[in-house]
DNA sequence: ACCTTCTTCAACTGATTGGTTGAATACAAG
DNA sequence: CTTGTATTCAACCAATCAGTTGAAGAAGGT
């Protein structure tokens, strides 16, 4: 399988399994009680619910017939763990590239012929 | 077509895109740089480059022949927003129910007859 | 003009996805 | 044991996806 940092992102990249997760935060609920809101069959949902399963965003207990589905939040942290990650990447890059256009403004008129200058970036 | 929030997860459910991604934090980079590491086609790339572009995630350039890519980490936010919110949300619900097992220490041995109580959330 | 380089477009393929319907399972209640 | 309710499994279908190969477009170098 792919790993779950992937499974996460994909299972999200779905309005009506966001949705789904949005109304977990608020309370515990069953299949039928989530499949109520959409159009779509209990079946369905059923499916969607295994995707978030799947990815550790939920889990289901057994309780009578019913299978209440828990909303698992930790798994957030992944995601925001790589995204801020990156983002604070691409910040601290953008401070670099101003400090080279600051330079730049001194040496402007020189060479330019020294081209593909991408190095090797360490 | 879908939300740019779908389409954001959905561009970063695949590890090739996030390892793009992640490179592009260093520098903008070419296709063809994009693609070296991989085992996979310059046009297998470039589709992913598209799949990014649309999500908003990454812009390109002309200079020459070459198309440098540039990421756009701005989009960042949509998710961080997106997930904290609902993060938030989920620990407030686990203090609320903290205070409710705290009470339930009290009226402990009482009437559990009356099923289906998930009552309706405010 | 011609050739080379970088990139994208087009058509095809196999795998995955999101949906359907119908049958099967798991319990609880008569 | 039969019925009812909640849920899942299985098979199928259309659409999308990630990859391929081959051709075309765009811009520079000679």
């Amino acid at each position: 399988m792919t790993d779950q940092l992937s499974r996460v992102f994909a299972a999200l990249a779905d309005p009506t399994r966001r949705d789904m997760v949005a109304r977990l935060t608020e309370a515990d609920h069953t299949v039928n009680e989530l499949a109520a809101p959409y159009d779509v069959s209990v079946q369905a949902v059923s499916k969607h619910l295994k995707v978030l399963e799947d990815a550790g965003l939920v889990t289901r207990t057994r309780e009578a017939q019913r299978r209440p589905v828990h909303l698992e939040a930790e798994v957030f942290d992944l995601m925001t763990r790589w995204i801020e990650r990156y983002r604070r990447r691409a910040e601290e890059r953008f401070t670099r590239l101003d400090a080279v256009l600051a330079r730049m403004q001194d040496d402007d008129t020189t060479h330019r012929s020294t081209a593909s200058q991408e190095g090797t970036a360490s």
